[in-house]
This record gives structure tokens, sequence and C-alpha cells, in this order.
RNA sequence: GGGCCCGUAGCUCAGUUGGUUAGAGCGCACGGCUGAUAACCGUGAGGUCAGUGGUUCGAAUCCACUCGGGCCCA
């Protein structure tokens, strides 16, 4: 006879394999029919709120596996909360601003079309793109299964947005944060147009390489009378530069602090520069071999540390206008491998001079037009260009005596990527945020942002110590770009005298305008059409404006989506209970944001901050298309699916980097299909289960109970986990429950009384009324995480178990109570049995080998204990022991320690339930035994 | 060069305030089962805790330096 008929096996729908790649899209088919997150919100109306705002990748290319990781953190976190019942409205939002979408659009458009091209058009053609690949990675995003409003996602670009930097502008600038200064910036004379730093080619160049030196006008008595030279002996610094052009706007001479400084006596005069590039120089100048220091009367050289004299406050004549001065100052850039190690500093000139000038407070000449000719700042060189004042320069100083050596050196140099020529450093007017200056009674911006990291909550810990000091260092913010694709500086000036002309009537009318019309209306419409007749230059009383021309650093134009989004959306608020983005993301949004809230809120953007490591592949580095290790999430969701993906990110301790490679993506697949497969059992085994049939506590078999308790561990730890933003012990939790607690231990154990039990039998109840508490429990736990995967499982379960939530995001969070203090007993007895288990399992293995038995059902054991275990062991009875340990029999016996033998059962195995029985006991069903044949009796 | 951070078995992670032979799961090897079957169960082998030096009775854990890696600056 075929008892397979008679018994209860598994059956289900569920698909062992997965084929994610391809069912994946129907769930998202799915969700999107029935608006999925319109539900999820609809349902969490009155939940406290848990907001998570969106950082705005740039609408540029396809998605790699940083934002994909990124995107499925925020989304797992989100899923989380709102399944917690918190009102969690998710809106995804993109930069669509700024230079790499104009560079590529340029690019695109070629030189000649350029020419003839209007910065309206520019700016629709960048738009045109920006939107293209907005919709590229919305798509991809919602492949990889986040959910949010992606129909009305958060665009920089769009009128509303635009007009709220203008609303931040307008206070900052109201409260005195804002101002126009110079700042070097790269600049192509040809194209006579600013550069990106992305926009720079560098090559190799052949430069001048001039030594000159600077005279002092009191020559310091260290290196004259202290020296027994003559108190009136010229002494000089002596600097080198391969850009002589610079030298009319020279104001300083910058020092390295620590390093020593020595006199030169040649030809009755003395020249100071680093001890450590003496032979160096005396080489390039050709001195020879003997050069001669300047000695004190202990016969040592003269030695002075660059602070040392720049503290002296000793000035120098400049090299090339006659009646000025310079100063000597010590910084942290000056080299000491190469030139003199006394830096010819020219703030308009070059960005470390320029933060020297800002340090010291220093002037900042700037004698070179647009086409790179010298105006009348240019001394002597006037109307010359840079490129032919190099040999004049040097001739002229060659004619004063002022130049010690000149020469060549090959070195790479910044040249422009449209027009190939090198490109030169020159100071121009810029707008900028202040970082410690502010109007009276305002707390200047870096004290309150100080403030304000302070009340905000950064996960991990360190991570306010990283932006701490990055708010504590920086500079002033320039805030101006010379640029097209972006949001104007929403100042006029006026026509007649130059003044800036910003104030309330000019805001609002601007705020109107780009509300209404966006930002390109600044560009198309005259100012007199959208100004109230009413402006006036508040110096001169003119009535001509003239609209800024420069627009905003795309950082600010991100950073103000608290106010842009988060205020001007019904459904959000600011500050938001949490940003989440990389941890380069401390030097851009989680830095711009948090300094536009607080110059113009005086108040943070956000409550905590979360911040990732970056994606590296399996041996820590950064993927690079040279190294060949990318990998893209795109490829593994047709290869593996979004799942796989999502499992990875979860299972990643993401405080450090974290790496991906094909081994880590096999692994996870693993793992995957390991919980899938517990899925599908649990599944297979509740087919005819309803809750209906529920056994409660107090009659279920202890096993089950215990079976409980474990699981309500699980529910908290992992709550717990997602609660304390510990993901990956969400998954390692799951994980080791599905193998070690469920698969190893419980389904094993209870295989024999689900098939083979009486259908209906309190037994088999009891069992299906703790599988159908684990599916369902479990089955919520992961759906942040494997969120089509769970989904499937939800469609699946009987419907009896859903309690008609049609997505399993809507079913809330699991709870599983069990009584306290039985459940602290279970615990401890069931270590004790699973203690024994494992040496009976170890004894079990050593028959197998000695070819004694072969399944565990065929044995018959004795088990010894110490009398405090045998004690737990006998209160649970050997044959419940016997049942646990999937063997025929068992007998217990006190012994020294834990100790198992193994024997050949004697009973023969049961045709039906493969136990090894005694056959026979029911003379109806001679070749059964007796559990076997009860059921088949219908007893 | 500076700031912040990381480096425990092939992989992903545990290792409380320094304290017995450094743990888990996966993978791997071997075995079992064939009523979770492109599944399931068991056993086993894997680590100079990046390296060196130091503090200590005792360090994966504290300190210094070195090496390797990441982000951001320069």
């Amino acid at each position: 006879m075929d008892y397979k008929q008679t018994m209860n096996l598994p059956q289900t729908e569920f698909p062992m394999r997965a084929s994610l790649a391809k069912r994946e899209p129907e769930w998202l088919a799915f969700w999107e029919e029935i608006d999925i997150d319109r539900l999820v919100n609809e349902a969490t109306s009155d939940g406290p709120p848990f907001l998570l705002h969106d950082g705005p990748p740039y609408a540029n290319g396809h998605i790699h596996m940083g934002t994909a990781f990124n995107k499925v953190f925020k989304d797992l976190i989100v899923k989380y909360k709102s399944m917690r019942g918190f009102h969690s409205p998710y809106v995804p939002g993109w930069d669509c601003h700024g230079q790499p979408i104009e560079h590529q659009v340029e690019k695109d458009l070629g030189p000649e079309k350029m020419k003839t091209t209007s910065q309206a058009e520019l700016r629709a053609l960048c738009r045109e793109y920006a939107l293209k690949f907005v919709d590229v990675q919305a798509t991809e995003f919602q492949r990889l299964g986040v959910r949010g409003d992606f129909e009305r996602p958060y665009l920089t670009l769009d009128p509303a947005y635009e007009a709220g930097n203008v609303r931040i502008f307008r206070e900052m600038y109201e409260r005195g944060m804002i101002y126009k200064g110079s700042k070097p910036i790269h600049w192509c004379i040809r194209c006579k147009t600013a550069l990106a730093e992305a926009e720079i080619e560098y090559r190799d160049v052949t430069s001048h390489s001039i030594y000159v030196p600077f005279a002092f006008t009191e020559p310091p008595s260290a290196f004259t009378v202290d020296a027994g030279l003559a108190a009136d002996t010229p002494v000089s610094v002596l600097i080198w530069t391969t850009t002589p052009w610079t030298l009319p706007a020279n104001v300083a001479v910058t020092l390295a602090a620590d390093a020593a400084y020595v006199g030169v006596v040649r030809d009755g005069r003395v020249i100071v520069f680093a001890e450590e590039l003496v032979a160096q120089v005396a080489e390039v100048a050709g001195w020879g071999a003997e050069v001669e220091l300047v000695r004190g009367g202990d016969g040592e050289p003269v030695r002075l540390t660059g602070a040392e004299l720049a503290g002296l406050g000793l000035t120098y004549t400049h090299p090339i206008h006659d009646g000025v001065t310079g100063v000597l100052v010590t910084g942290e850039h000056v080299e000491l491998s190469t030139g003199t190690g006394a830096v010819h500093t020219a703030p308009g000139h070059g960005e470390e001079d320029y933060l020297m000038g800002q340090r010291f407070g220093l002037p900042s000449p700037m004698p070179v037009d647009d086409d790179g000719v010298f105006d009348a700042g240019g001394g002597p060189f006037a109307g010359l260009r840079v490129t032919e004042a190099n040999p004049r320069i040097i001739e002229w100083l060659a004619e004063r005596d002022a130049l010690v050596a000149a020469t060549t050196t090959s070195h790479s140099y910044p040249h422009c990527w449209r027009c190939k020529q090198p490109v030169i450093f020159r100071a121009t007017e810029q707008w900028f945020v202040s970082m410690d200056l502010a109007a009276e009674g305002v707390r200047p911006l870096r004290e309150g942002a100080l403030e304000a990291i302070g009340q905000v909550e950064w996960i991990p810990g360190w991570s306010v110590n990283r932006i701490r000091s990055m708010v504590t260092d920086r500079p002033d913010w320039c805030i101006s770009r010379q640029r097209a694709w972006g949001v104007p500086i929403p100042v006029f000036s006026c026509a007649s005298c130059g003044e800036t002309v910003a104030t309330d009537e000019t805001f609002d009318a601007v705020i109107a305008l780009f509300e209404t019309e966006g930002a390109d209306a600044w560009f198309t419409r005259k100012p007199s059409e959208y100004l109230p007749e009413t402006v006036r230059c508040g110096r001169c009383g003119g009535s001509s404006l003239i609209p800024e021309d420069d627009i905003v650093d795309v950082w600010w134009e991100s950073g103000v989506s608290h106010t842009s989004v988060l205020d001007a959306r019904e459904e959000l608020h600011r500050p938001a209970e949490l940003y989440l983005e990389g941890s380069d993301q401390h030097r851009g949004w989680f830095q711009s944001a948090l300094l536009t809230s607080v110059g113009a809120y005086d108040a943070p953007p956000y409550e905590r901050v979360l911040t990732h490591g970056f994606i590296v592949d399996g041996d820590g580095r950064k993927m690079s298309k040279s190294l060949g290790n990318v990998i893209s999430p795109l490829d593994v969701i047709e290869r593996s699916g979004a799942d796989i993906i999502r499992l990875w990110a979860a299972a990643a301790d993401y405080s450090q980097d974290v790496s991906i490679s094909d081994e880590i993506l096999d692994r996870t697949s693993e793992a995957y299909r390991r919980m899938r497969n517990t899925f599908r059992f649990l599944l297979s085994n509740l087919h005819d289960y309803d809750p209906s049939m529920a056994v409660a506590w107090d009659e279920m078999p202890e096993l089950d109970r215990y079976a409980l308790v474990t699981l309500s561990d699980l529910v908290d730890r992992v709550t717990r986990a997602y609660d304390e933003w510990r993901f990956h012990q969400v998954y390692r939790a799951v994980f080791d429950y599905c193998v070690v607690d469920l698969s190893s231990f419980y389904l094993d154990v209870l295989k024999d009384r689900l098939y083979s039990d009486g259908t209906d039998s309190l037994s088999r109840r009891s069992a299906q009324t703790v599988l159908a508490s684990v599916l369902t429990s479990l089955v919520r736990l992961v759906a942040p995480i494997l969120t089509f995967t769970a989904e499937e499982v939800w469609q699946h379960s009987p419907e009896s178990l859903r309690d008609g939530h049609v997505s399993v995001q809507l079913a809330g969070w699991p709870t599983v109570e069990v009584p306290a203090e039985e459940a602290d007993e279970l615990r401890a007895a069931y270590k004790v049995v699973l203690e024994a288990r494992d040496v009976v399992t170890k004894a079990l293995e050593d028959s197998r080998a000695a070819k004694l038995v072969n399944k565990s059902q065929e044995a018959s054991v004795e088990l010894t204990a110490p009398a405090e275990a045998l004690e737990v062991l006998s209160a649970r009875g050997a044959e419940r022991l016997a049942e646990m340990f999937i063997v025929a029999d068992l007998t217990l016996a006190e012994g020294d320690g834990l100790g198992a033998g193994v024997a050949v059962a004697s009973g023969e195995k049961c045709p039906r339930c493969w136990n090894h029985r005694t056959l026979g006991v029911d003379p109806a069903f001679p070749e059964l035994c007796g559990r076997c044949a009860g059921v088949l009796a219908g007893r």
C-alpha cells in the first residue's frame, strides 16, 4: 500500500527557484496597480511622523552601486518605520542644475553650434538632458524596489524649488551673512571664461623659473650687526616663481613656520632663504661649491625659523612697484623640496595665496583684465598680455640686479578643455557666505552651525567629529558660479553707480517671478518687466538695474531643500527626522543644508544624520573603470534580482566602507535561498490551516511553546536592531534563526508530527499554530529588506493569515507574546536539551562512520548526564527527547558528563512514518506502528 | 601633507568596562537522507585578531609607529 496518500505532505505553489529577475517586475506592477505608496501613507496618516528626507542624486547617467545602496538603505528604513505605524512619506529628489550637465550639453553641441546658441536655448537643452536622466534613474530606483512618490518627485529645476533659493538668500542677505568679495578662479583668457575644476586638463609645459630677492626695507640685525656685518648691509628674502607675471600682484612672502632660514653672503649683500635648499639654489645660481653663510660669534650659521623671521615684523620693497612694501607670513603649504622655502604670495592669483590673504587680511590686487592684459596695476607692464609680460619682467628684474637666477622648468600646468591653452589664476568678483560676520545682533554662522551640530544626533557617533572639524575650519563659502545652467544670484546692480540693489521689494518680485515662470525668466525678461517701478538704487537713486550674471553653487541649491521641499510640501515638515547619505556629504549636502538652515532660521534642518561608507571591491579598493572592478546594480538585478542587492545592502556594516564582489554576491544569493526555502517549508505545511484551528498556549506541547519563545526573542532582537540602526544585525538574527532555530532543529523535529499525525490532531494543529505565527512574523520582519520576496510570500500565504491586508507592506509589525516566567524556564531547560542534542548528533555521526546506522531514526540512544542536567532532561521525558533528537528511542542515565551511546534500534521501520517502532500493535494494521494505525483508524 | 574612519578564518559578522584553549553562520571537505529534493540533516578542517614596539601579572581589546585601504581637504 502506498501510505503517502494517507499523510499530510507539504503542498505549495510557492516556487523553490526565485527567478527574481523575472518575477520582481510583476510585483512592481502589482504595487502600481494597488497604488501602494498612497495606501501606506493613508494607513499611517495618524501615526507619529518619521520623515526621511531624500538627498537628491545628480541627474546625470545611470545609477551605480553607490546610489543603489543609498536608495535601498533609505527604502528599508522608510518601510520599517511605516510598518511600525510611523507616517513616513518618501519624496525622491534630483539635483538638476550644474556644470556637469551644462558641460555635457556643450560637448554634444560642439563649438560651432555653441556659438549660435543663446543662453536661453542652452538652458532648455540642459533641462531636457536633466529630465531625461531623472526618468532613467526613477525607473532604476523603482526597479530596486524603492517605494515613494515617484509621480511627484522634487526637482531642483522646478519653479517653486528655484524660488526657495531666493527665500533663503534673502534671509541670509538680510542677516548680513552674504557679501561680495573676490577670489581667484581658473580663467581662460582666450575663451574669456571661468573654468570649473572638471574643465581643466593638466599638461606638462616648460615654464620660466626665476629666483628673485626681495630687499628688506630695514635689514634685520640678526643677519647684519649681530653677525659682525655692517648695519646697512642689504638683506633680501629670496623667492622662487614660475609665473613672473604674477609679481606685480605680490603682497607677501610666505615662510614655513618650523623650517630654518639662513643668510647667504653674496657680493656684499645677504640673501635669506631655507637652509635645506642652499645647495640646490647655489647650483642653479652658479655660486660654486663654496657658499658663504652669515655666521654668528660662535661660528655657526645664523638660523631663524620661519616663525621667528616672520615675527620680526619686517617689510620688503615691492619688486615691481615703487613705494610699495610687502610683509612676511607663515603658512602650511610652503614646500622645502623645490624653490627657496619662501613663497611669493599674490592673493589675486592663487588658491593658497588667497587663503593666506584671507587669514592675514592682506590686500588682493588683481591687475589683469578678462583678456589677460595688465591694467594700470601692472605698473611698467600695463597694456601687456601676461604671456608677453613674462620675458619683459625677467629682463626688467635683471636690469635692476634683482634676479639671482633665471632658468626653465618642466611641470604640469592647467589648460582649458576647450581651447587647450594654458589658463591663469585670476581673482574675480564673487558672492560669499561669511562664516564669521553677520549683521548687528545676529549670531555669526559658524557659531550657530556649531551649536546646531550639537543638537543633532549623528550616526555613527564619530560622524559628529567630522562635520564639526569641517565647519570649524572651513573658509567662507563662495556661492557664485560663472555659468548658465542654474539659479541666478537674485540681486541687481545699479546701472549708473554699480551699487548692489537687493531689497524686500526686489526679493518679493523675484520670488514671485520664479514661482510663476521659473528662473529662466531671469535670463529672458528685463528687470523693468517684473520689478515694481518704485525700486531705486539706495545710493544714487538710479532706477535702471542690471540683474546679476552669476548663478548660485549647486550645493546651495540642494542644501535649501529643507525650504523648497520640506516647508513647501504639505505632507512634509522641517526639520526632517533623518538625512541619510554617504560620508562624502559631510562636505556636501549635510553641510550646505546645515549652513543654509542655520543661516536662515538659526536651526538645524534635521534631527539626525546617518552616514554610510563607500562601496568598494572585495579588496577594499574603490571601484573604477581602470581597475576593472566595477559592478553595476543593473547587471546584478538582471542576473540575480534586486532582492539580492537589498539583502547585500542590509547585511553590510554600513559604518565602514562596504565591499561588493562576485563572491560576496554569491554568498548573499545562497543566504537568500536558505531564507526562501524556509518560507517555502512554512507555507507548504500551512496549506490546510486557518486561525480557527489555532491551539492555545496551555494546550501546546512544550516544544511548541519553546518555539514561540524563540520567535518572540527574535522579534524583540530584530525590532531593537532596526530601532538602533543596526540593519546587518537584523539580517544576522533572521538568518541565524532560519538556519539554527528552525531548519536544523524545530522544523526538522516537526516533520514527523506534521506529516504523520492525524490531519486534525491537536499535535499537528499545535505545530501549525506555531508555524503560522512564525510565518506571519518572519515575513513582516524581512519585508523592509526582501521587499519583493516578502510580498511573494504574503500573497502565497493562506488568505486567513493575511488579516485582510492586500500587501505585506500594510500588515504592520509583529508581536509575539509569551508568559515571561515560563519563557525563562523554557530557555533554561532547552539550553540543556540542545547541549544534549549536540552530544547525541556527534555520537550518531560516529556510529554512521562505523557503518552502524545511517538515518538517526534507526538509532537507539543511551544518554548519560550529570545529576543537574539529568533532572532537566528527565522532566522532558525520554520519549519527548527521542522525538527532539529524531531517534528511535532513548534511555537516560546518570553519569559524570554528558555522553551518548548508540545502538541499532530494535524496532522495525514503519512503512508509513519511517520510524523504527514495534509494528502490528493494532491487529487491523499489522505492518504499521501504533501511532500510524491510530491515525488510519481515525482515532 | 592635513582631518575623519577602517583592517578578527575564503565571505559576512560577534567578541561587554583588557582576564580561561578568539566565536557564529555561510562557503569548503567528508558523510547521511531521498516525504523542504537544483532542497534538507550531521561531522570536520580553516585565524601569527594587518605588522612592529610599548603599557600591564595579563591585550584582538589601551598607547605609539609602520603598512594597506576609504572619504574629504591640500
